[in-house]
Formats: structure tokens, sequence, C-alpha cells
DNA sequence: TTGATTGCAAATCCTTTGCAGGGAA
DNA sequence: TTCCCTGCAAAGGATTTGCAATCAA
């Protein structure tokens, strides 16, 4: 159910907002909404579009400052490709996916490698570390690309 | 030998520069060589110090115009971590070998993932793909920040 | 000669910051 | 009052681009 991950979300924001002595303002809570909206990948940009269509007047200071409190809150998760702006998607969507993509035409799919967990579990071990999550992106040249 | 895969590399890039119609001015080979003598990673700045400290008058620009050709060839690897410049190791130096961030202080390790190699078979045939590379980090807390 | 290459400075793009005004407790 | 939040505009850092001069084939 998308309800109910999207309402732990909600929770969970706002216990981190509180433990953290920050306010959930109308502009905070707004954002969280329309970052829990989206589907796939976004930038801070896309936000801002988006809010300006729903004729909210937030400026892109605050949505680069709230989209940094919800990924410390551990609901977006960043992801940073090369040559394009920092990438959000909601962590709760799926445990956790990689990407493969084409060096070429920027095609990207999506995949899920379950053998990630091992590995963290052995660094964890290894590094004396406390893994919170990670990103894999994997590239090459898709099936049109490489046929040229 | 480090020897055998600089002067492998080095073909590499003559055998680019010639089928992309590129010269092999000075200022790109200076800029390979200086390359090929980093260790780790590197970003653009890093090199326009060293050859300025070796008294070359280099432009940023040429250099960033440099680092792109020589990803393109697959002499150097392009990194992308987040809130960094770009970094750039050689492609050469090991098979592959990913990170180990810490979120707090930023302190970073190597490690190898033997799993990886199967991954990436298997995403081939999957997907149909021509993989070439792939960048892992994984995030979290290192031993000191995870204790406070 | 002719087209590629370079350095320089200006321009971009993305993101962060300083600050004054506004708002909630 | 007091402190947090916000928007605005300016600042910043990394990278790219336009252009005239220079260089190599």
């Amino acid at each position: 159910m998308s309800e109910t991950n999207q309402d732990k979300a909600r929770e969970k924001f706002s216990a981190f907002l509180q433990k953290s002595g920050l306010k959930p303002t109308a502009e905070r809570l707004t954002i969280f909404s329309e970052a829990m909206a989206t589907v796939g990948h976004f930038e801070a940009d896309d936000l801002l579009v988006i809010l300006k269509q729903r004729g909210r007047k937030t400026s892109r200071a605050t949505i680069y400052r709230t989209l940094e409190i919800l990924a410390q809150a551990g609901i977006l998760r960043k992801l940073c490709f090369e040559g394009a702006a920092i990438q959000f998607e909601k962590a709760a969507d799926t445990p956790h996916h990689d990407h493969l993509i084409c060096r070429k035409c920027g095609a990207r799919f999506e995949f899920y490698h379950s053998e990630m967990e091992n590995l963290q579990a052995d660094l964890a071990k290894e590094y004396n570390f406390r893994i919170t999550d990670y990103t894999l992106q994997v590239y090459g040249l898709c099936a049109n690309c490489a046929g040229e």
C-alpha cells in the first residue's frame, strides 16, 4: 500500500523534525507531500516547477533546504549521476534498486541485485561501519547504441 | 608492470586520437602523462596545480577538454561523489574497486567486491547491454563517527 | 592554407549563503 | 520577546563556451 508507506514517512518526518528542533511549517509539509507524490527520480528544480504550477511561490532556497532535511531523515535518497543535478527518490519505494545507464543515449534501467545485502553485512563487519545506504551504477551501451 | 600498463594506455590514447581526428598535441600528451602519474583519485583542478608546478601554463579549459577525451577513450574513469567535483582515476589501475564513505567525516575506503563480475555478466545478458564499467558507493558511519 | 587547438574571460548551471522581514511560541 | 523560517538576491564552485590568436598537418 502506498498509503501505508506514505503514512510511515510522514510520521518519520514529524519525528525527525521534532528530534532536530525543526518546525513542521507549511512549506516543509508541502514539499514533503509533493516529494511523496513523485514517481522515480526528480531534482530540486522539478519540485520548484511543480510547486509553481500549484500556485505556490516557494523559493529555490527553501526547496534545497527541505530536500536536504528529507534526505537526512532518510525519507529521500540522494543520487549522483555524472553531468546531472543531484537526483532524489523516495527511500521507501524499493529497498534498493540500482541503475544501468547507457553512455550514449542516456537510457536508464533499474535493476535489483540481491547480493548487496551480503556485501553490506561483510563490509559492516570488516570496516566496522554502520552502513546506511549505497548507490550502484553500471555503465555501458544499450542494445540500440551498441549496434551502430 | 606499471610500465606495461602505461604503454598500453599511451597506445590506446594515440589510437583514439587518430580515430577521432584529434591531434596529439603537446598539451594533450602532457596531460596524459600527468594523469598516468597520479595515484588514486584526482580532479581537474589537481591537475591544473600539478601542471602549474611543472611550469606549464595549461588552461583549465584544456584540462577539462582533455580529461573528457581520456575518459571517452577509456583511459580514465570518471567518478561522481556527492558534493564533490568529478573525480578521475586511471581505468587500468585495478579492474574495479568500490568505495565505502563515511557520511559524517567523509573518510573513504576502497574495497574489492568479487561478486560484481557475475552481476555484470547477468546484466549484460538480461538487458542486452555491452557493459563497460560501473561505480558502487556504500555510505554509512565509520567506527569513529558512529561512536558519538 | 586550412582546420584544429589553445588560453582567456565570460557565461552557465547547480547549489549555498547572508540577510532582513515575517511568523509562531 | 526570541528564535526559527522564508524569500530574495548575491555569492560560490565546478564546468563549459565563444572567440581571437596560434599551431600543426
